[in-house]
DNA sequence: GGTAGAAAGTGGCACAGACCACTTGCTCCG
DNA sequence: CGGAGCAAGTGGTCTGTGCCACTTTCTACC
């Protein structure tokens, strides 16, 4: 196409630039509108949107018209970060930094986040506290690509990825593994529990819209303070909501 | 479109049927020559292609043509059944039962499935293998008045929720919790393991479409070859999809 | 005989247009 | 004043077409 530049990602970038701008619920132009201000065809913009709409930052409504999507829970959800595994318990969250850096990846890192082993990270451990009390751990490495203006009162504030959109990173999808381990001894003595205690080893990576790797985070979760609770239904997609819940003494059941 | 019949569905219906009778990694007809096929225009079987290539069903290679993808990867989770927790990982599945009875709910699996104590129902606690391999250990308790002709066969079998439908009893619905532990004695021997190694406890409570309770189920798992992986994305509802993976080694990121 | 190039086949992108289904708001009639 | 119904606007589906980019194969030239 003359340039090696898509029209359909020209209007996808048009799009993204709307709904930054635009409140969370707000219409964008309709389909058809679009076309003329891009100079480009129906299909064209319809699978711009569509792609917008997969990745859940826009929503569609037959009859009404194409709006920003909230997707307050699900953000809420991947933003507080460790959130994703932030249960909505009664509680109230605080973090504490134990140590922060602007680092080289590593092999490790790098590899998860698609990074040379030297290329730089930000770094950082803080120790996750409910009602005073400790209850998981968590390491975030950031490529310092994506923000290099990242502070750490970004990092530590629930702004983190309002800052990243603001550098043009729009989060659309995280993988998460989640495994069972027991604790060791530096993680025993940080959390307040005995060594060898169960836990939940959690990594998480984060993809923006544009496929690239936001965020790797590891961290490890008291096992006597939290279970995961997912509702499954029955559908043609294996799909579920997931859930991680303070144990606070009720069953789920 | 005069029926509520899409085209759309029709052609993703039929790539589906070609889908399971073709071996992985087998191409596909022709996008021009599925037109004709089934006398739809080119955009159409595009778009359908297109939602087989998003699930993973697919795989399209520019000038060459498009496959059938191996790794069947979230496929068959839901499917199954009762394999929501299923990993289907390369290996075979087996089961050996290690006991089976037709006796009182108690105290905790009544109040699970909302049965008197004294209510009776199927229990049957099983070893699950991969390759010989022990991975679980699975303990099953049904109310006994859902499926009152309920054979052993029935359970080992993955006839047991066909079984159930032919009650009456639709599944609908699981509610499952996993937190990690660590194995006691009888476990640890039973699944190959140290004692104290890290594991996932499994605990599903399955839903009929009228809201009955249909089974409980306790399971534990080998920490040290299971992982959960969940791919979350954005979107109104936190949804996503959950899958067990076997641990061959491989990193899922 | 070997290699370069053409040809055929594939998916990738984009267009213009038509019609359908749903929602909303307005108008007109009672 | 109120409600039924129409009309406009929106997204949803589908068609038929054209051209581009990539891959493979086969041909024809050297």
């Amino acid at each position: 196409m003359g340039e090696a530049i898509l029209k359909r990602e020209r209007v996808r970038d048009h799009l993204l630039e709307l709904i930054e701008t635009h409140p969370a619920g707000a219409p964008i132009p309709a389909e058809r509108v679009l076309c003329q201000q891009l100079s480009v065809s129906r299909p064209t913009v319809r699978s711009a949107v569509e792609e917008l709409v997969n990745t859940g930052l826009l929503v569609r409504q037959h009859g009404r018209g194409t709006f920003v999507n909230r997707a307050k829970i699900t953000q809420e959800m991947v933003s507080g970060t460790g959130s994703m595994s932030l249960p909505q318990a009664s509680g109230t969250w605080e973090s504490r930094v134990l140590e922060h850096a602007r680092i080289p990846a590593g092999a490790r890192v790098g590899r998860r986040l698609h990074l040379s082993p030297a290329a730089e990270i930000h770094y950082i451990a803080r120790l996750r506290l409910v009602d005073g009390e400790p209850m998981a751990l968590e390491y975030l490495h950031v490529p310092a690509v994506l923000a290099p203006s990242l502070t750490l009162h970004d990092m530590e504030s629930g702004d983190f990825y309002e800052r990243l959109r603001e550098h043009g990173v729009h989060v659309s999808e995280a993988v998460q593994s989640i495994e069972p381990t027991v604790t060791n001894e530096s993680e025993a003595s940080l959390l307040g529990v005995p060594v060898l205690a169960p836990a939940l080893l959690f990594e998480r990576l984060t993809t923006d819209a544009e496929g690239r790797h936001v965020e790797y985070v590891h961290s490890i979760y008291r096992g006597d303070r939290y279970r995961i609770v997912s509702r499954l239904t029955l559908g043609e997609s294996p799909q579920s909501t997931v859930d991680v819940q303070a144990r606070v003494g009720n069953d789920p059941f």
